[in-house]
DNA sequence: GTTGATTTGAGGCACGTTCCTCATATACCA
DNA sequence: TGGTATATGAGGAACGTGCCTCAAATCAAC
């Protein structure tokens, strides 16, 4: 009736519990016959390691790094605010992170800093940062070592990360563009602006964008990405520009940013007949969405990343199944009127 | 620097381990001295209880039962799954939960119901019920009884429940007016269908509604509800009659019963130049949103709500803080393009 | 100053697991 | 057949907590 124990594994198998304890945690000196057997009896018990209990009896600590973009980036600020909530709301856990802000434009920088990472000392990492070559050496090198990995808003796809927490850009994307055309009630251009098109998620949304404004909404024409490299000065002037030439009825922002983008719609004055749609829910958008100089808000929750992330790394370690559905990160569609 | 054990707090308050026991567990048979000797050491260094220690030498099994509605609803079904769905991914958690169903309309045979449960035998309950006072005295009795008690989806505000898990029905209701009046490109009538408007949540969600399509969408005018009582036949009915014989440019579906409303829709042949939104993602709505029946669905997570309830009705247990950011419900909006 | 009640201390066993040690049993090889 | 290497068994201590018993200390009231 109740949940079977190592105890009942050992009765079952007709082995010592020393044996039973050999198996499960692959000790050596076992003959495969009497490993069958153990296993056996595991699977005819429906045993379940009551990994509490485990972590109690060897003074378990779970040891996480997390690796996120350094700079004025409102994103990675709120998730690591989150990140530090979720640790400490699961103060129970026997796990001790580490936040490492490292600058998102220089690879070899990530890279340096990842393989200061002592694998000995470490059981998993999560990582926000763009995909490239170097990042994937380093990936590889973390899991030859033993070290659980996970992508977190951003995927690796191509590397040998363990799995992967956040959306699907290019779905997001295509929310943003279904948004978009429902929203605008005339035909006209759309602008498009991105911190920079290098970046894997941009070019991703760009894609599931176009994609639906093309197949449903071909009354509007997106105009080509307009880049700010990460410069404020520089998104004022081209939106400014953009906006005073040509008939934009929508903006749709792909990237960071957004504070100077906002400040230039503004000064426009025309908010008012303007859909703008951003992503991420930060202090900066959220009071644009109070305000009416945003319609929506593409985002995945922040809270829900860092609670995903912690538990997939735990699970990894813990070599236990993930619960999918619980881990699964929505693409959330905010107006003014659901923030809370 | 490690987190502080009984024996910690023991030599802190300098006392022995039976009596720091005896205090934390309000055992009789200490002095209040004593009991602030103790507690202050609790509090100097910080000591939170080992829960999965603790549970693990009391041999600890948590007893829930969830109300919830019976009949052919989508949604109730849908929360079942994701009940049985979180119970089984949690199965190391010694956790029991029995799901009864009861006839939402007849609030005697609910409380008749909830007076069956022993408390002795349970330690928490989860209810989707309408409010009423023969439902209030029922929590009133379970809470005297030192059972934990939490309202579902639907609140119950002057009842003595512990926790409210589910959305704000009211901005829901404006969530959905804000994207009804910014998809409807014309002016024209909104007709809003319901089951029932004596359920709580029908009432608030219109409420919401009306406010945002009086204050900010002036040019439609919302019908008065029409009321189907359950019945698929006149919902089909009314709804048929109503768009043959108006302008209708929307429709706002309140409740559940939206298997009989798209059935009346896809006959009127006028899905195309309707704006359809209706309440919580079921297979009904998910495949209306694919195939351009429905405009968006204003949804809450059952997955989230099933997880939440077990999760709060634990910290409930145990006297721990609920951790509010995992614990709020979003309203969320499920266009056809972030359905997954 | 004694009595009796109350409060406190000391310790042990349990929970399910990990990780030891030490002794014994079995298999293999010469 | 003996010797050696390998497998297995038996048992114990520990993790942090709960819960129990029994004895000792303290206290209040007489």
């Amino acid at each position: 009736m109740n949940r079977p124990t190592v105890h009942d594994i050992a009765k079952e198998a007709g082995v010592s519990l020393a044996t039973v304890d050999r198996v499960l945690n692959a000790r050596p000196g076992v003959r495969d016959k009497t490993i069958a057997k153990v296993q056996d009896a595991v699977v005819r018990l429906g045993y379940v390691r009551d990994t509490y209990a485990a972590n109690l009896a060897r003074k378990r600590l779970y040891r996480f790094v997390f690796i996120l973009p350094e700079g004025p980036n409102q994103f990675a600020a709120s998730l690591c605010a989150a990140l530090d909530e979720a640790h400490a709301a699961q103060i129970s856990d026997r796990t001790a992170i580490e936040i490492v802000r490292v600058p998102l434009l220089d690879p070899h920088a990530i890279v340096r800093r990842l393989r200061q990472l002592a694998a000995e000392t470490l059981d998993g990492v999560a990582l926000m940062v763009p995909e490239t070559p170097q990042v994937r050496d380093a990936v590889a090198r973390l899991k030859a070592a033993g070290v659980a990995v996970v992508a977190l808003v951003s995927d690796l796809p191509n590397s040998r990360r363990d799995h992967f927490i956040g959306t699907n850009s290019v779905a997001a994307g295509r929310t943003a563009g279904l948004l978009m055309g429902r929203f605008v009630r005339r035909p006209g251009e759309v602008l498009v602006v991105s911190n920079s098109m290098r970046a894997r998620d941009s070019l991703e949304r760009r894609l599931g964008f176009d994609a639906v404004m093309a197949t449903e909404f071909a009354g509007m024409r997106v105009l080509p990405s307009v880049e700010s490299f990460d410069d404020p000065a520089r998104m004022r002037a081209v939106v400014t520009e953009v906006l005073a030439r040509r008939d934009v009825v929508g903006v749709y922002s792909m990237g960071s940013g957004n504070t100077a983008l906002l400040d230039a719609l503004r000064e426009s004055g025309r908010t008012g007949n303007l859909v703008s749609i951003a992503h991420e829910l930060t202090p900066t958008t959220e009071s644009a969405l109070r305000e009416g100089a945003l319609a929506a808000v593409i985002a995945q929750n922040v809270g829900h990343l860092a609670r995903s992330a912690l538990r997939v790394l735990r699970a990894l370690c813990d070599g236990l199944s993930i619960y999918e559905a619980q881990e699964r990160v929505r693409i959330e569609i905010i107006l003014r009127e659901n923030i809370g």
